[in-house]
DNA sequence: CCTATTATGGAACGATCGGTATAGCAACTT
DNA sequence: AAGTTGCTATACCGATCGTTCCATAATAGG
Protein backbone atom coordinates (compact mmCIF):
# COMPACT_ATOMS: atom_id res chain seq x y z
CA UNK A 1 0.00 0.00 0.00
CA UNK A 2 2.87 2.55 1.14
CA UNK A 3 5.00 3.23 -1.66
CA UNK A 4 7.19 5.89 0.52
CA UNK A 5 10.37 3.93 1.52
CA UNK A 6 12.19 7.40 1.61
CA UNK A 7 12.87 7.25 5.57
CA UNK A 8 14.61 3.73 5.52
CA UNK A 9 16.64 5.21 2.93
CA UNK A 10 18.44 8.33 3.67
CA UNK A 11 18.90 6.79 7.23
CA UNK A 12 20.73 3.60 5.42
CA UNK A 13 19.72 1.72 7.72
CA UNK A 14 18.50 -2.19 7.75
CA UNK A 15 14.90 -2.47 6.73
CA UNK A 16 13.77 -6.12 6.93
CA UNK A 17 12.89 -8.35 3.62
CA UNK A 18 14.47 -7.85 0.54
CA UNK A 19 16.65 -4.97 -0.30
CA UNK A 20 15.85 -3.14 -3.77
CA UNK A 21 17.74 -3.55 -6.51
CA UNK A 22 17.36 -1.13 -8.38
CA UNK A 23 18.49 3.07 -8.45
CA UNK A 24 15.14 4.71 -6.85
CA UNK A 25 16.54 8.13 -8.55
CA UNK A 26 17.66 6.46 -11.45
CA UNK A 27 15.01 5.12 -12.39
CA UNK A 28 12.89 8.58 -11.77
CA UNK A 29 15.22 10.04 -14.29
CA UNK A 30 14.28 7.36 -16.78
CA UNK A 31 10.08 7.78 -15.94
CA UNK A 32 10.85 11.23 -16.19
CA UNK A 33 12.45 11.45 -19.88
CA UNK A 34 9.36 9.22 -20.61
CA UNK A 35 6.74 11.93 -19.17
CA UNK A 36 8.75 14.79 -21.15
CA UNK A 37 8.90 13.46 -24.63
CA UNK A 38 5.63 11.49 -24.78
CA UNK A 39 3.56 13.31 -22.06
CA UNK A 40 1.16 11.93 -19.96
CA UNK A 41 -0.96 10.33 -21.94
CA UNK A 42 1.77 8.79 -24.37
CA UNK A 43 3.71 7.35 -21.30
CA UNK A 44 2.32 4.25 -21.26
CA UNK A 45 3.26 1.69 -18.19
CA UNK A 46 4.77 -0.99 -20.50
CA UNK A 47 6.98 2.03 -22.13
CA UNK A 48 7.58 3.17 -18.95
CA UNK A 49 9.16 0.20 -17.25
CA UNK A 50 11.24 -0.50 -20.29
CA UNK A 51 12.98 2.84 -19.97
CA UNK A 52 13.26 2.38 -16.06
CA UNK A 53 14.28 -1.16 -16.42
CA UNK A 54 11.98 -2.84 -13.76
CA UNK A 55 8.89 -4.62 -14.07
CA UNK A 56 5.19 -3.99 -14.05
CA UNK A 57 4.91 -4.69 -10.22
CA UNK A 58 7.97 -3.31 -9.03
CA UNK A 59 6.43 -0.39 -10.62
CA UNK A 60 3.19 -0.30 -8.72
CA UNK A 61 4.92 -1.68 -5.05
CA UNK A 62 7.85 0.89 -5.39
CA UNK A 63 5.71 4.25 -6.81
CA UNK A 64 2.10 3.22 -6.73
CA UNK A 65 -0.25 4.32 -9.71
CA UNK A 66 0.76 6.14 -12.71
CA UNK A 67 -0.21 9.36 -11.11
CA UNK A 68 1.59 8.88 -8.01
CA UNK A 69 4.88 7.92 -10.25
CA UNK A 70 4.19 11.27 -12.13
CA UNK A 71 4.09 13.14 -9.13
CA UNK A 72 7.35 11.32 -7.83
CA UNK A 73 8.79 12.32 -10.77
CA UNK A 74 7.92 16.31 -10.55
CA UNK A 75 9.42 16.38 -7.24
CA UNK A 76 12.68 14.86 -8.86
CA UNK A 77 12.06 17.69 -11.77
CA UNK A 78 11.55 20.52 -9.51
CA UNK A 79 14.56 19.65 -7.53
CA UNK A 80 17.27 18.52 -10.40
CA UNK A 81 15.49 20.68 -13.31
CA UNK A 82 14.17 23.70 -12.26
CA UNK A 83 16.17 24.93 -9.53
CA UNK A 84 18.07 27.89 -11.08
CA UNK A 85 14.48 29.65 -11.38
CA UNK A 86 15.05 30.27 -7.61
CA UNK A 87 18.02 31.58 -8.22
CA UNK A 88 17.07 33.55 -10.68
CA UNK A 89 14.76 35.23 -8.44
CA UNK A 90 17.88 35.92 -5.96
CA UNK A 91 19.56 38.44 -8.64
CA UNK A 92 19.96 42.16 -7.25
CA UNK A 93 18.27 43.57 -10.33
CA UNK A 94 15.42 42.76 -13.01
CA UNK A 95 17.76 42.59 -15.40
CA UNK A 96 19.99 39.83 -14.30
CA UNK A 97 17.15 37.93 -13.16
CA UNK A 98 16.22 37.76 -16.84
CA UNK A 99 19.15 37.24 -18.00
CA UNK A 100 19.88 34.15 -15.21
CA UNK A 101 16.28 32.72 -15.97
CA UNK A 102 16.82 32.68 -19.84
CA UNK A 103 20.84 31.75 -19.55
CA UNK A 104 19.39 28.45 -17.09
CA UNK A 105 16.62 27.67 -19.44
CA UNK A 106 19.59 27.80 -22.55
CA UNK A 107 21.77 25.60 -20.28
CA UNK A 108 19.21 22.86 -19.59
CA UNK A 109 18.45 22.71 -23.49
CA UNK A 110 22.03 22.23 -23.99
CA UNK A 111 22.27 18.86 -21.86
CA UNK A 112 22.19 16.42 -23.85
CA UNK A 113 20.64 13.95 -21.23
CA UNK A 114 17.87 15.94 -20.73
CA UNK A 115 15.19 16.08 -23.27
CA UNK A 116 14.52 19.39 -25.45
CA UNK A 117 11.47 21.26 -24.28
CA UNK A 118 9.81 21.51 -20.88
CA UNK A 119 8.22 18.84 -19.16
CA UNK A 120 5.74 21.36 -16.94
CA UNK A 121 4.60 23.16 -20.84
CA UNK A 122 4.25 19.61 -22.09
CA UNK A 123 1.32 19.00 -19.39
CA UNK A 124 -0.31 22.37 -19.17
CA UNK A 125 -1.13 23.06 -22.89
CA UNK A 126 -3.07 19.77 -23.24
CA UNK A 127 -4.33 16.45 -21.00
CA UNK A 128 -6.13 13.54 -22.25
CA UNK A 129 -10.29 13.00 -20.77
CA UNK A 130 -9.18 11.54 -17.16
CA UNK A 131 -6.13 13.36 -16.53
CA UNK A 132 -7.43 16.62 -15.38
CA UNK A 133 -5.79 15.79 -11.97
CA UNK A 134 -2.26 15.66 -13.14
CA UNK A 135 -3.46 19.14 -15.88
CA UNK A 136 -4.10 20.71 -12.66
CA UNK A 137 -0.98 19.71 -10.56
CA UNK A 138 0.98 21.22 -13.25
CA UNK A 139 -0.46 24.33 -13.94
CA UNK A 140 -0.50 25.45 -10.65
CA UNK A 141 3.51 24.93 -10.25
CA UNK A 142 3.14 27.93 -13.51
CA UNK A 143 0.77 29.65 -11.41
CA UNK A 144 3.50 29.75 -8.88
CA UNK A 145 6.48 30.62 -10.92
CA UNK A 146 4.58 33.45 -12.17
CA UNK A 147 3.37 34.71 -8.56
CA UNK A 148 7.09 34.29 -7.76
CA UNK A 149 8.31 36.22 -10.18
CA UNK A 150 5.74 39.18 -10.14
CA UNK A 151 6.49 39.62 -6.38
CA UNK A 152 10.39 39.74 -7.31
CA UNK A 153 9.40 42.47 -10.41
CA UNK A 154 7.25 44.57 -7.41
CA UNK A 155 10.19 44.57 -5.89
CA UNK A 156 12.54 45.32 -8.69
CA UNK A 157 10.01 48.24 -9.28
CA UNK A 158 10.89 49.88 -6.09
CA UNK A 159 14.20 49.40 -6.48
CA UNK A 160 13.66 51.57 -9.56
CA UNK A 161 15.39 48.91 -11.96
CA UNK A 162 13.41 49.60 -14.97
CA UNK A 163 11.95 53.04 -16.00
CA UNK A 164 8.10 53.61 -14.00
CA UNK A 165 6.59 53.82 -17.77
CA UNK A 166 7.34 50.01 -17.29
CA UNK A 167 4.38 47.97 -16.07
CA UNK A 168 6.37 45.30 -13.10
CA UNK A 169 2.88 42.86 -13.79
CA UNK A 170 3.30 43.29 -17.55
CA UNK A 171 7.71 42.46 -17.51
CA UNK A 172 7.26 39.80 -15.24
CA UNK A 173 4.56 37.90 -17.30
CA UNK A 174 6.53 39.13 -20.68
CA UNK A 175 9.77 37.09 -19.44
CA UNK A 176 7.59 34.23 -18.40
CA UNK A 177 6.47 33.87 -21.90
CA UNK A 178 9.70 34.79 -23.40
CA UNK A 179 11.11 31.57 -21.57
CA UNK A 180 8.30 29.36 -22.15
CA UNK A 181 8.54 30.78 -25.91
CA UNK A 182 12.19 29.88 -26.12
CA UNK A 183 11.51 25.98 -24.76
CA UNK A 184 8.66 25.77 -27.37
CA UNK A 185 11.08 26.32 -29.59
CA UNK A 186 13.91 24.39 -28.20
CA UNK A 187 10.91 21.35 -28.58
CA UNK A 188 10.60 22.32 -32.31
CA UNK A 189 14.24 21.37 -32.61
CA UNK A 190 15.44 25.26 -33.34
CA UNK A 191 19.24 25.07 -33.46
CA UNK A 192 20.90 26.22 -29.52
CA UNK A 193 22.57 29.04 -31.85
CA UNK A 194 19.20 30.43 -32.69
CA UNK A 195 18.04 29.73 -29.10
CA UNK A 196 21.10 31.89 -27.92
CA UNK A 197 19.64 34.48 -30.43
CA UNK A 198 16.42 35.01 -28.92
CA UNK A 199 17.92 34.95 -25.86
CA UNK A 200 20.52 37.59 -26.17
CA UNK A 201 17.92 39.66 -28.77
CA UNK A 202 15.70 39.80 -25.59
CA UNK A 203 18.07 41.61 -23.46
CA UNK A 204 19.69 43.85 -25.67
CA UNK A 205 16.18 44.89 -25.79
CA UNK A 206 14.97 44.53 -22.25
CA UNK A 207 14.86 48.22 -20.37
CA UNK A 208 16.93 49.33 -17.28
CA UNK A 209 19.26 47.56 -15.06
CA UNK B 1 -11.97 4.20 -50.07
CA UNK B 2 -11.69 7.91 -51.22
CA UNK B 3 -12.79 10.38 -48.61
CA UNK B 4 -12.66 13.29 -51.36
CA UNK B 5 -16.12 14.59 -52.34
CA UNK B 6 -14.88 17.85 -52.16
CA UNK B 7 -14.87 18.44 -56.23
CA UNK B 8 -18.77 17.70 -56.54
CA UNK B 9 -19.38 19.51 -53.63
CA UNK B 10 -17.65 22.98 -55.06
CA UNK B 11 -18.89 22.56 -58.18
CA UNK B 12 -22.55 22.25 -56.59
CA UNK B 13 -23.84 19.56 -59.44
CA UNK B 14 -25.85 16.89 -58.84
CA UNK B 15 -24.33 13.46 -57.55
CA UNK B 16 -26.20 10.02 -57.56
CA UNK B 17 -26.99 8.88 -54.08
CA UNK B 18 -28.33 10.17 -50.80
CA UNK B 19 -26.73 13.81 -49.92
CA UNK B 20 -24.17 14.43 -46.83
CA UNK B 21 -26.55 15.46 -43.90
CA UNK B 22 -23.74 16.97 -42.15
CA UNK B 23 -21.78 19.86 -42.54
CA UNK B 24 -18.22 19.12 -43.09
CA UNK B 25 -16.91 21.91 -42.05
CA UNK B 26 -18.71 21.72 -38.59
CA UNK B 27 -17.89 18.31 -37.76
CA UNK B 28 -14.22 19.33 -38.79
CA UNK B 29 -14.28 22.19 -36.36
CA UNK B 30 -15.44 20.19 -33.36
CA UNK B 31 -13.14 17.37 -33.90
CA UNK B 32 -10.85 20.31 -33.81
CA UNK B 33 -11.19 21.31 -30.38
CA UNK B 34 -11.27 17.95 -29.17
CA UNK B 35 -7.42 17.42 -30.81
CA UNK B 36 -6.66 21.19 -29.68
CA UNK B 37 -7.96 20.64 -26.29
CA UNK B 38 -6.59 16.76 -25.99
CA UNK B 39 -4.12 16.69 -28.42
CA UNK B 40 -3.46 13.71 -31.00
CA UNK B 41 -3.21 10.82 -28.49
CA UNK B 42 -5.75 12.06 -26.00
CA UNK B 43 -7.79 12.28 -28.95
CA UNK B 44 -9.98 9.02 -28.74
CA UNK B 45 -12.35 7.95 -31.69
CA UNK B 46 -15.18 7.63 -29.48
CA UNK B 47 -14.46 11.52 -28.02
CA UNK B 48 -14.47 12.68 -31.26
CA UNK B 49 -17.26 11.05 -33.33
CA UNK B 50 -19.33 11.95 -29.79
CA UNK B 51 -18.29 15.60 -30.59
CA UNK B 52 -18.67 15.70 -34.06
CA UNK B 53 -22.10 13.94 -33.99
CA UNK B 54 -21.41 11.36 -36.19
CA UNK B 55 -21.02 7.67 -36.50
CA UNK B 56 -18.00 5.76 -36.15
CA UNK B 57 -18.70 4.18 -39.86
CA UNK B 58 -18.89 7.93 -41.08
CA UNK B 59 -16.50 8.92 -39.34
CA UNK B 60 -13.94 6.49 -41.92
CA UNK B 61 -15.67 6.54 -44.65
CA UNK B 62 -15.68 10.79 -44.96
CA UNK B 63 -12.49 11.37 -43.34
CA UNK B 64 -10.11 8.07 -43.74
CA UNK B 65 -8.60 7.01 -40.72
CA UNK B 66 -7.68 9.08 -37.61
CA UNK B 67 -4.28 10.21 -38.86
CA UNK B 68 -6.15 11.44 -42.21
CA UNK B 69 -8.58 13.16 -39.75
CA UNK B 70 -6.04 15.09 -38.47
CA UNK B 71 -4.71 16.13 -41.32
CA UNK B 72 -8.04 17.93 -42.45
CA UNK B 73 -8.28 19.72 -39.45
CA UNK B 74 -4.78 21.23 -39.89
CA UNK B 75 -6.30 22.27 -43.19
CA UNK B 76 -9.29 23.86 -41.57
CA UNK B 77 -7.02 25.48 -38.44
CA UNK B 78 -4.39 27.01 -41.15
CA UNK B 79 -7.40 28.13 -43.45
CA UNK B 80 -9.38 29.61 -40.29
CA UNK B 81 -7.51 30.70 -37.38
CA UNK B 82 -4.13 31.16 -38.69
CA UNK B 83 -4.79 33.61 -41.44
CA UNK B 84 -3.70 36.62 -39.75
CA UNK B 85 0.06 35.63 -39.71
CA UNK B 86 -0.35 35.74 -43.42
CA UNK B 87 -1.65 38.88 -43.10
CA UNK B 88 1.00 39.91 -40.71
CA UNK B 89 3.83 39.28 -43.26
CA UNK B 90 2.27 41.82 -45.00
CA UNK B 91 2.45 45.04 -43.01
CA UNK B 92 4.84 47.47 -44.16
CA UNK B 93 7.42 47.75 -41.25
CA UNK B 94 8.91 45.43 -38.53
CA UNK B 95 7.12 46.99 -35.81
CA UNK B 96 3.86 46.09 -37.22
CA UNK B 97 4.54 43.00 -38.58
CA UNK B 98 5.15 42.17 -34.71
CA UNK B 99 1.54 44.12 -33.26
CA UNK B 100 -0.40 42.47 -35.60
CA UNK B 101 1.30 38.91 -35.19
CA UNK B 102 0.77 39.87 -31.25
CA UNK B 103 -2.55 41.03 -31.35
CA UNK B 104 -3.89 38.61 -33.57
CA UNK B 105 -2.79 36.13 -31.77
CA UNK B 106 -4.28 37.39 -28.74
CA UNK B 107 -7.65 37.99 -30.33
CA UNK B 108 -7.58 34.70 -31.02
CA UNK B 109 -8.08 33.98 -27.17
CA UNK B 110 -10.16 36.08 -26.69
CA UNK B 111 -12.40 33.68 -29.31
CA UNK B 112 -14.71 32.18 -26.34
CA UNK B 113 -15.81 29.58 -29.51
CA UNK B 114 -12.07 27.86 -29.64
CA UNK B 115 -9.75 26.67 -27.00
CA UNK B 116 -7.02 28.34 -25.12
CA UNK B 117 -3.52 28.09 -26.20
CA UNK B 118 -2.30 26.61 -30.17
CA UNK B 119 -2.98 23.44 -31.49
CA UNK B 120 0.56 23.15 -33.10
CA UNK B 121 2.26 23.99 -30.12
CA UNK B 122 0.08 20.76 -28.60
CA UNK B 123 1.29 18.43 -31.37
CA UNK B 124 4.86 20.17 -31.67
CA UNK B 125 6.00 19.69 -27.65
CA UNK B 126 5.13 15.94 -27.41
CA UNK B 127 4.13 12.78 -28.94
CA UNK B 128 2.63 9.49 -28.28
CA UNK B 129 4.92 6.70 -29.19
CA UNK B 130 3.86 5.48 -32.65
CA UNK B 131 2.79 9.09 -33.84
CA UNK B 132 5.61 10.18 -34.84
CA UNK B 133 4.53 11.42 -38.54
CA UNK B 134 2.12 13.64 -36.78
CA UNK B 135 4.74 15.61 -34.42
CA UNK B 136 6.73 15.88 -37.96
CA UNK B 137 3.74 17.17 -39.71
CA UNK B 138 2.81 19.91 -36.96
CA UNK B 139 6.92 20.83 -36.46
CA UNK B 140 7.27 20.84 -40.13
CA UNK B 141 4.64 24.13 -40.11
CA UNK B 142 6.95 25.69 -37.71
CA UNK B 143 9.69 25.78 -39.53
CA UNK B 144 7.74 27.34 -41.95
CA UNK B 145 6.45 30.19 -40.42
CA UNK B 146 9.85 30.68 -38.22
CA UNK B 147 11.49 30.43 -42.08
CA UNK B 148 8.82 32.98 -43.31
CA UNK B 149 9.40 35.38 -40.64
CA UNK B 150 13.19 35.26 -40.91
CA UNK B 151 12.64 36.39 -44.64
CA UNK B 152 10.60 39.41 -43.69
CA UNK B 153 12.43 40.73 -41.05
CA UNK B 154 15.62 40.16 -43.61
CA UNK B 155 13.98 42.83 -45.51
CA UNK B 156 13.00 44.66 -42.32
CA UNK B 157 16.72 44.42 -41.72
CA UNK B 158 17.44 46.00 -45.05
CA UNK B 159 14.46 49.01 -45.56
CA UNK B 160 16.20 50.01 -42.02
CA UNK B 161 13.00 49.11 -39.93
CA UNK B 162 15.64 48.69 -36.26
CA UNK B 163 18.65 49.59 -35.76
CA UNK B 164 21.85 47.65 -37.53
CA UNK B 165 23.10 46.46 -34.25
CA UNK B 166 20.09 44.13 -34.06
CA UNK B 167 20.38 41.02 -35.84
CA UNK B 168 17.19 40.50 -37.92
CA UNK B 169 17.29 36.33 -37.40
CA UNK B 170 17.48 37.20 -33.47
CA UNK B 171 14.31 39.63 -33.63
CA UNK B 172 12.58 37.11 -36.11
CA UNK B 173 13.21 34.13 -33.64
CA UNK B 174 12.17 35.98 -30.83
CA UNK B 175 9.08 37.44 -31.91
CA UNK B 176 7.99 33.88 -32.70
CA UNK B 177 8.82 33.08 -29.13
CA UNK B 178 7.36 35.78 -28.01
CA UNK B 179 3.85 34.44 -29.58
CA UNK B 180 4.44 31.05 -28.68
CA UNK B 181 5.03 32.09 -25.26
CA UNK B 182 1.75 34.16 -24.85
CA UNK B 183 -0.24 30.82 -26.28
CA UNK B 184 1.52 28.59 -23.37
CA UNK B 185 0.47 31.43 -20.76
CA UNK B 186 -2.78 31.52 -22.31
CA UNK B 187 -3.61 27.45 -22.31
CA UNK B 188 -1.92 27.94 -18.64
CA UNK B 189 -4.69 29.82 -17.84
CA UNK B 190 -3.67 33.26 -17.67
CA UNK B 191 -5.99 35.99 -17.40
CA UNK B 192 -6.80 38.35 -20.90
CA UNK B 193 -5.58 41.61 -19.40
CA UNK B 194 -2.26 39.97 -18.63
CA UNK B 195 -1.98 38.77 -21.77
CA UNK B 196 -2.33 41.61 -23.18
CA UNK B 197 0.16 43.51 -20.78
CA UNK B 198 2.50 40.83 -21.87
CA UNK B 199 1.54 42.16 -25.51
CA UNK B 200 1.94 45.62 -24.89
CA UNK B 201 5.54 45.22 -22.72
CA UNK B 202 6.95 43.56 -25.47
CA UNK B 203 5.75 45.90 -27.92
CA UNK B 204 7.03 49.17 -25.69
CA UNK B 205 10.41 47.28 -25.68
CA UNK B 206 10.70 46.75 -29.24
CA UNK B 207 13.33 48.16 -31.11
CA UNK B 208 12.78 50.81 -34.45
CA UNK B 209 9.66 51.21 -36.13
C1' DC C 1 16.73 -23.33 11.23
C1' DC C 2 12.09 -20.40 11.26
C1' DT C 3 9.01 -16.60 10.33
C1' DA C 4 8.15 -11.94 8.84
C1' DT C 5 8.71 -8.59 5.40
C1' DT C 6 9.75 -6.70 1.14
C1' DA C 7 11.15 -7.05 -3.98
C1' DT C 8 10.48 -9.13 -8.17
C1' DG C 9 8.92 -11.26 -12.62
C1' DG C 10 5.22 -13.47 -15.16
C1' DA C 11 0.54 -14.17 -15.96
C1' DA C 12 -3.85 -12.47 -16.18
C1' DC C 13 -7.70 -9.09 -15.37
C1' DG C 14 -11.44 -6.08 -17.54
C1' DA C 15 -11.58 -1.99 -20.20
C1' DT C 16 -10.54 0.67 -24.04
C1' DC C 17 -7.83 1.54 -28.13
C1' DG C 18 -8.09 2.21 -33.61
C1' DG C 19 -10.21 0.04 -37.23
C1' DT C 20 -13.40 -3.12 -39.95
C1' DA C 21 -17.56 -5.66 -41.37
C1' DT C 22 -22.42 -6.34 -41.81
C1' DA C 23 -27.05 -5.31 -42.08
C1' DG C 24 -30.71 -2.22 -43.02
C1' DC C 25 -32.92 1.85 -43.75
C1' DA C 26 -32.88 6.72 -45.97
C1' DA C 27 -32.52 9.90 -49.67
C1' DC C 28 -31.15 11.09 -53.73
C1' DT C 29 -30.36 10.28 -59.35
C1' DT C 30 -31.56 8.33 -63.78
C1' DA D 1 -38.52 0.98 -60.51
C1' DA D 2 -33.59 0.49 -60.36
C1' DG D 3 -29.24 2.05 -58.95
C1' DT D 4 -26.17 4.63 -55.94
C1' DT D 5 -24.62 6.71 -51.93
C1' DG D 6 -25.12 8.35 -46.74
C1' DC D 7 -25.87 7.05 -42.35
C1' DT D 8 -26.78 4.46 -37.89
C1' DA D 9 -26.42 0.61 -35.10
C1' DT D 10 -24.19 -3.40 -33.72
C1' DA D 11 -20.84 -6.53 -33.41
C1' DC D 12 -16.32 -7.81 -33.78
C1' DC D 13 -11.18 -7.86 -34.46
C1' DG D 14 -6.33 -7.89 -32.44
C1' DA D 15 -3.68 -4.90 -29.76
C1' DT D 16 -2.80 -2.20 -25.96
C1' DC D 17 -4.37 0.28 -21.91
C1' DG D 18 -3.73 0.61 -16.49
C1' DT D 19 -3.94 -2.44 -12.78
C1' DT D 20 -3.86 -6.61 -9.77
C1' DC D 21 -2.75 -11.31 -8.27
C1' DC D 22 0.41 -14.81 -7.19
C1' DA D 23 4.34 -17.50 -6.62
C1' DT D 24 9.01 -16.89 -5.68
C1' DA D 25 13.48 -14.67 -4.32
C1' DA D 26 16.11 -12.30 -0.92
C1' DT D 27 16.84 -10.14 3.08
C1' DA D 28 15.95 -9.18 8.39
C1' DG D 29 15.29 -10.63 13.26
C1' DG D 30 14.47 -14.54 16.09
Amino acid sequence: MNSDTSSAEQAGQKTPGRPRQFDRDAALAAAMRVFWVHGYAGASIATLIDAMGISRATLYASFGDKEHLFRHVMDLYEREKTAYMLDALDQPTARRVAEHLLRGTLDLQTDTATPKGSMGIVHSVSYAPGDERIHEFVTERGRFWRAKLLERFEQAARDGDFPATYDPHGLAMLLKSATDGLLVAASSGVSEQDLDKVVSTFLKMWPGR
